[in-house]
DNA sequence: CGTCTGCTTGAATCGCACC
DNA sequence: GGGTGCGATTCAAGCAGAC
């Protein structure tokens, strides 16, 4: 039974499971979303679907109650339950949960968030699920993660120091530049119960083609959170075999079922090369991304534009266009001459079938006999500092110490 | 009835509300935390016909349910609802607007997400909020606001139209010359349902014995996303008047009800106050969010100078001196005239005996025959933006609206 | 009114060419 | 020859509209 993939409906396997004997279990079951779902791998050769549409509440409901409810005998008191959703069967899920575990043992609603293609519906775009984490007993295991500051998540804010103004109210502390100072070090954030963490990729090796697969990462953090090395962990619906790979993979034992003789053939194949591809995303953290300096934008503020973070030669691009071309906008940098810059944003303008930019001077022109290259389209602004500049010098030409750099 | 604020229970209230007349009903009903056990020993026989699975806790729900059923008639034909709730009771407030609206105009469930400090508790930690959002009906009104793209999208590359092969592969669609044909016009990601706005509790003395005040930022998203100018909004549990305030600031008529008289009067003096106080709150909140605050001291990185913090007058002094006077900096802010700020300024270098200031105009002139007066010694600045700007409107007169929300 | 086919588009990794 | 800049590629618990 254990470490094995079985292949049925979780309705009759787990009868054969021993009581009290799992540490945790995971189960990401049909959503409720009254649709068909199919997918081919990556070379077309093989078909995943299963059947999502149910007619009515009442049917899903039941489908799942009593499942859930053959699921509460097989945790140990200490196991706990995450069951994962969407927003179209939340209410019947907590509902079932509530009812079989009691609202007593409802520990948290996870958010897990992702960025996602968009499309023209109205409306917002959807891009989280929810699962529900519920534990047998309060004494449900549970180890503390604690998140370190280089995290994916917007960390400056919560590290902002605070002060009190002459009013006594608490603000933000800012030094002479108008940026936040740092807190004191703290020993880390506790978890929160809203998880950012990156849709699986189109291109991501890890894909293997089932609908719905899940990203390893966020069954790490599930398993992590309230088992230790050595656990078991139930999937009841384990699809391509995602929580079975990530228990393997944190040294736990498994038990994965499915009633898709695809997919436990897939999940097997999984179990026996498990391969964790390192998303460069979260290794190296969202804010790595930033190429454009703040103050770059800061020029910008009062246009509409798109911010560029991976062009050398443009920090934005309008979004309004100019002869069905994109507009693009440079900052010239602290370590390049108007010469260098104007030529990187030819460069652009050209790739990029641009036919009108603007390149916003930052600095005097280094050498008095410098032309700035006339490049075509190409339009060149003075920061405001730049305009200072230039106004003291011609107002006070007795100051010709240099340039006022900081 | 309308742009008042109401003393009395919304049961009572509502019924002199004119029917088909609201454009939007945005509520923070209490949400009975301590009371949620009262939610558990549902009896097994009903617990699925939604119309009643409240069956124990029948006072919240019915309480709940009596109220949103009276909302529904008072919205017109493409009005729009929004209940907020937390985890405690979303599966009964779901429940109930899928019983009185009908499930085919749930439209989203927006998760408020905000950081907190923590308290050690066994457990992950509860950082978000829900939102439910129902339409009356599928031709609601909705004006999609669009953000910024990821920090790791090839922005500069999806400008590129794209099409599909004879294998339906996506290529990039080439011309004869095999040069890219530029896309349409990027205007942005469509807003997502989870929303990262910062819980700022400015207010911490005034909220005890209430439910928590919410960010005039979120509730200033959710009126800009149903609702136009002139638009009427409903908050039948207003508390201490965030809707209405936002709704004031927007531009859009409110009808505030609570059943607190300490509630009520709170609201009315938050409204009568100088809205300018609130207004400073929402652009303080805006600032904290999106960091446009530095955008003023950004124009000018690149000269020596001094921020000046509480002064309307002046945003900096530079270091360099002018005939043994200050060199005064301002920058014209988006509520101000070109003429209100230069004499804003005109008025600073009086006081500060200064010889020489500069004026950062940041938005076009918006009268044509405006002369901005020419004090002495003032010399006027365009930011790139509004050069920008200008020289777009040369080319095309096109209008930019505003900026990107983000 | 299900089901099937076509149309889109952003995110993020892949991988080649170039310093 | 190894890092890296940036052009190429992939496909979606999608959406809309036809049939």
């Amino acid at each position: 039974m254990i470490n094995n993939i079985i292949l049925g409906d979780c309705l009759d396997k787990m009868r054969s499971i021993e009581e009290g004997s799992i540490d945790l279990i995971y189960l990401d079951p049909p959503f409720f979303t009254e649709r068909k779902h199919t997918l081919k791998n990556r070379e077309r050769t093989k078909e995943f679907s299963f059947d999502d549409t149910w007619g009515s509440d009442k049917s899903y409901a039941q489908f799942l109650k009593e499942r859930i409810e053959l699921m509460k005998p097989l945790l140990k008191e200490e196991g706990s339950i995450f069951v994962h959703c969407d927003k179209s069967g939340e209410h019947i899920v907590r509902a079932i949960l509530d009812n079989v575990f009691g609202s007593d043992n409802f520990q948290s609603e996870i958010i897990w968030s992702y960025k996602r293609w968009s499309n023209s519906k109205k409306g917002l775009l959807p891009s989280h699920q929810n699962i529900y984490f519920y534990s047998k007993s309060k004494f449900f295991k549970f180890n503390t993660i604690y998140t370190s500051y280089s995290e994916t998540t917007n960390i400056d804010q919560i590290l902002q120091r605070r002060t009190r103004d002459e009013h006594n109210k608490s603000v933000y502390d800012l030094d002479v530049d108008g940026n936040f100072k740092p807190a004191d070090k703290k020993k880390g954030v506790p978890l929160s119960d809203v998880w950012d963490i990156p849709y699986l990729n189109p291109k991501a090796k890890e894909r293997v083609g089932y609908p719905t697969q899940k990203p390893l990462l966020l069954l790490e953090r599930i398993i992590k959170l309230v088992t230790n090395e050595g656990d078991i962990v139930l999937d009841p619906f384990c699809g391509s075999g995602t929580t079975c790979v990530a228990a393997i993979l944190l040294g736990r034992k498994y038990i994965g079922i499915d009633k898709s003789h695809e997919a436990v053939k897939l999940s097997i194949s999984r179990i026996e090369k498990p391969i964790k591809t390192e998303s460069n995303l979260l290794k190296k953290g969202r804010s790595s991304y930033f190429n454009v300096d703040k103050t770059a934008l800061g020029l910008l503020s009062g246009v509409e534009f798109n911010p560029v973070q991976r062009n050398k030669g443009i920090d934005a691009i309008l979004i309004e266009q100019f002869e069905n071309g994109p507009v693009l906008v440079k900052v010239q940098k602290d370590h390049e001459s108007i010469e260098e810059a104007a030529s990187l944003l030819a460069k652009a303008m050209k790739t990029k079938k641009s036919k009108k930019s603007f390149l916003i001077q930052t600095r005097l022109n280094s050498s008095l006999f410098n032309n700035v290259p006339d490049f075509d389209g190409m339009i060149i602004l003075e920061s405001p500092a730049l305009q200072i500049k230039r106004t003291n010098k011609v107002l006070h030409s007795d100051n010709f110490s240099g340039e006022l750099d900081r």
